[in-house]
DNA sequence: ACCTATAGTGTCGAAAAGTGGAAATAAGTG
DNA sequence: CACTTATTTCCACTTTTCGACACTATAGGT
């Protein structure tokens, strides 16, 4: 399970170290084997351990793909979907086309989502949280399901 | 079950201790295994026995996550959280992340809350209380849950 | 009132994590 | 085929983090 937001710097070669935390269980899960792609819904990037993302590409895959629709979502799903290694010190070299997605220089953050990592620039992180604590701020009109959460 | 106000101090480092009173059941009930969290309606954080947030991570994660309002919230909750364990000492660590998001400084307050506990830096809380003792003073409209009470 | 035990705070040192650069290998081009 | 450029792997240094220990303050009991 990853969990916790970590700010992280991609080095000027596109380089960036997995922060401790949730090296370990990339290491003992996958032997460092990842995948990267892209979440179509917002510019950031979304970091699998191999096995996982190899269910999640079966289930995509499955998907009916007469539906145009549904055509163009595979197609960028599985199209930036990159495989990549943790280097000796735990570190990994992102792609041009991934960075340029996601709009990342060199602060980014790295954000924790149980079976997987999202990975953000720092700027459009701090802007969609803002957006987020609106939505659920004092004044906000909640969708119903979230009202009958017990927390 | 947590109850209290206590003011609370935290070093330079983002250490706190918790106070024997609640260090004791976090250590019997969960082995000092906690996981803190962002409160989304006010900055505050919030504090849970990690067999708890196991339980709550599920709710959360069961959630349609079509709709972008619970999308956004799943992604803060869930982002946010934080595994942390008590030290030798009794301390937990807090990350940069969860200290600024609720402003924490030296001066804390830890407030129990039955099932958890939240953790207001003592400015925040000072005003939030107020506010609070204005909505339900003499003359405010409660609304119609209260209402019901049998306090 | 003093002594003792426990809670709370601070400091130091070792170890690990992060960062940068250099060298070697591979790839692409004229 | 040779030369240039890009990529990758390896090594070394710096910084931060974590754990251990020790000291101070406070509260409770005799």
């Amino acid at each position: 399970m990853f969990r916790g937001v970590q700010h992280i710097n991609m080095d000027a070669k596109g380089r960036l170290a997995m922060p401790a935390r949730q090296r370990e269980p990339l290491l003992s899960q996958c032997s460092g084997q990842i995948v990267v792609t892209i979440d179509t819904q917002t510019s950031c990037l979304v970091i699998y351990p191999l096995p996982e993302w190899e269910r999640i590409e079966g289930d995509i895959q499955g998907l009916p793909a007469l539906n145009p629709a549904v055509k163009r979502f595979q197609r960028l799903m599985l199209g930036y979907a990159t495989d990549l290694e943790l280097d000796g010190n735990g570190r990994m070299l992102l792609p041009q086309p991934l960075r340029d997605y996601a709009q990342l220089d060199k602060k980014l953050v790295l954000v924790g989502q149980g079976n997987k990592l999202e990975l953000w620039s720092e700027d459009l992180w701090l802007a969609e949280r803002d957006k987020a604590l609106v939505d659920s701020g004092p004044e906000a009109e909640l969708p119903a399901e979230l009202m009958t959460l017990t927390l």
